[in-house]
DNA sequence: TTATTTTTTTAGATTAATCTAAACTTTTAT
DNA sequence: ATAAAAGTTTAGATTAATCTAAAAAAATAA
C-alpha cells in the first residue's frame, strides 16, 4: 500500500507526462510538487524499487505500467469525488479540487465503486475531464480548443484547461460550464477574441486567452 | 493543524474518557491504539504541548476544552461520513467503520457542513450513535440496555453497544436497527436469555449477551 | 572543444512516529 | 513496612519525508 506522498508522486508525474507517454525530470516533478530536487531523487528511487516507474539517473523517469494504472485509479478517484462535491454536495466547480486531493487518498475500493454507482457512472467530471473507467479505461473525446473554432458555428463545451478558481468563477456567471451549447458569432482580428452566443442567447466577448482555455467538440 | 495521528490519539482518549470526563491512562490508550505505551507518553507530551489535553507524569491525562471540541469534531465527521455510506452509498452497517475511520480525517468545514445539510442533518449514525452538532452538542437520549426491559414492553432500539461485524450483521439479519419497535415476550430467567417480537411479528430468542450490548429507549 | 550554466545526485541533518530495552514510579500483596 | 508486580517514562534506534549545501553530470554557449 502506497503512502499519500508516494501516491502524489505517481500522480504528478501521470499528469506530467501526458498520461504516462514521455518520460519526467526531476526539476518538473519538484515544481509540479512544491518540493526540491534532492527529495525527488530519493522518492523516485523509492518508487522505482516498487516497480512503479523506471529510473534513468539523470535521465529522469517513465511510469511502468503498474505505475500508470495506480495512477489512474488515483485519477478516477479524484474526478469521481469532484463529480460528487459539485452534483450531490451542491459544491461550486472552482471549490471541488483542494478537498478532492485529499478524498483521492482513501483506501476502499467498494467506497469508489459505490460512489460511482451512485453518481450514475459519469464519464466526465465537472471539469469535463475524463473519468477512467474501473479497469482504468479512458473515454477519449474528439475536442480542440474554442480558439480553433469558426464563426459561426456551434460547439459543445467539453472542458476548461485552466483549473485556477478565478477562472472557473469567471466562467461560471455565464454558465459557461462543459455540455453547454455555444455559437462563434464574432471573431475579431486584431486580438482574436470573439464574440458567442450562450444558450440564454446572451452574446459575450471571450479574449484569446480565454477561449484558448475552453475545449469544445462538434455538435453533431 | 492535526495529523492523523494526533487525531486518533485525541478521539481515543475522548471515548476512553467516556467524553473526556475521566483521566485515561497511558497503557489504555496504548492498548486502543494498538501501539507501545513508549510511544504513548511521547505522543501525549506533544499534545500536552499542544493545550489538547493536561498531563501528569505517571497519572494520565485529561481532555482540555480545546482537546474536547476537537474530538467532537472528528467524531461528528465519522458519524457523519458513515451515514452518508449507509443511507445514500447502501454500504451495510457493518462495513463503514474502516472507511469512515478513513474520512473523518478530511479537512474541510464546507464539506462537513453540505455533507451534514445533504444527510438532513441526521441525529444519530447507523448504529444509534448521536452526531454531534455544528457547535459539538450531542444530544443524549435515555436510554438503557435491553437486558434490563420488562416483560411485556414494547421499546425501540436506540444504540448497539458492540461494533463488531459479525454482531451488527446478526442482528442486521432480524432487521434489528436502531428506530424498529419490539416488544419483550418472554424472559428467560435460568439464562437470561429472552425472546421478543420483530416488527414483522417474528419472534425471535436473544441471548443475555446479545441484549446487553443493544440499547433501547422507551416508546412514549 | 572548452568553459559556463543548468540539472541532478549525494551527503549530512532534521522532524514525526514508531519501536525495544532499561530505568524509574506507583500500586498491590505479603 | 517491605517486597514484588504493574505501569510509565527515558534512552537510544529506526524509517519516512523533508531540507540545505556540496559534488557530479549533462546541456549549452562561447
Ligand atoms: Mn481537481
Ligand atoms: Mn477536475
Ligand atoms: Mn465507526
Ligand atoms: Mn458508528
Amino acid at each position: 500500500m502506497l503512502s499519500f506522498t508516494e501516491e502524489n508522486y505517481i500522480k504528478a508525474i501521470y499528469h506530467l507526462s501526458d498520461a504516462g507517454q514521455l518520460a519526467v525530470s526531476t526539476n518538473d516533478i519538484a515544481l509540479h510538487l512544491q518540493t526540491k530536487a534532492a527529495t525527488v531523487t530519493d522518492m523516485i528511487k523509492k518508487l522505482a524499487n516498487k516497480d512503479l516507474l523506471a529510473y534513468e539517473k539523470y535521465y529522469g523517469v517513465s511510469l511502468s505500467k503498474k505505475g500508470k494504472t495506480t495512477a489512474l485509479y488515483i485519477v478516477r478517484k479524484h474526478r469521481l469525488w469532484e463529480t460528487f462535491l459539485v452534483k450531490k454536495l451542491g459544491f461550486q466547480w472552482d471549490e471541488v479540487h483542494e478537498v478532492a486531493e485529499q478524498l483521492e487518498h482513501i483506501q476502499s475500493n467498494l467506497l469508489i465503486e459505490k460512489l460511482d454507482a451512485f453518481l450514475g457512472h459519469p464519464e466526465t467530471d465537472p471539469h469535463g475531464h475524463p473519468i477512467p473507467d474501473k479497469n482504468g479505461k479512458v473515454k477519449q473525446v474528439k475536442q480542440f480548443s474554442l480558439s480553433q473554432g469558426k464563426n459561426g458555428s456551434k460547439y459543445i463545451v467539453s472542458e476548461v484547461k485552466d483549473g485556477s478558481a478565478t477562472f472557473l468563477q469567471y466562467l461560471a456567471k455565464y454558465d459557461l460550464y462543459p455540455g453547454v451549447t455555444i455559437q462563434i458569432k464574432e471573431i475579431l482580428p486584431f486580438d482574436g477574441s470573439m464574440i458567442v452566443q450562450l444558450q440564454n442567447k446572451q452574446k459575450i466577448t471571450l479574449s484569446k486567452a480565454t477561449s484558448e482555455n475552453i475545449l469544445i467538440k462538434n455538435n453533431e
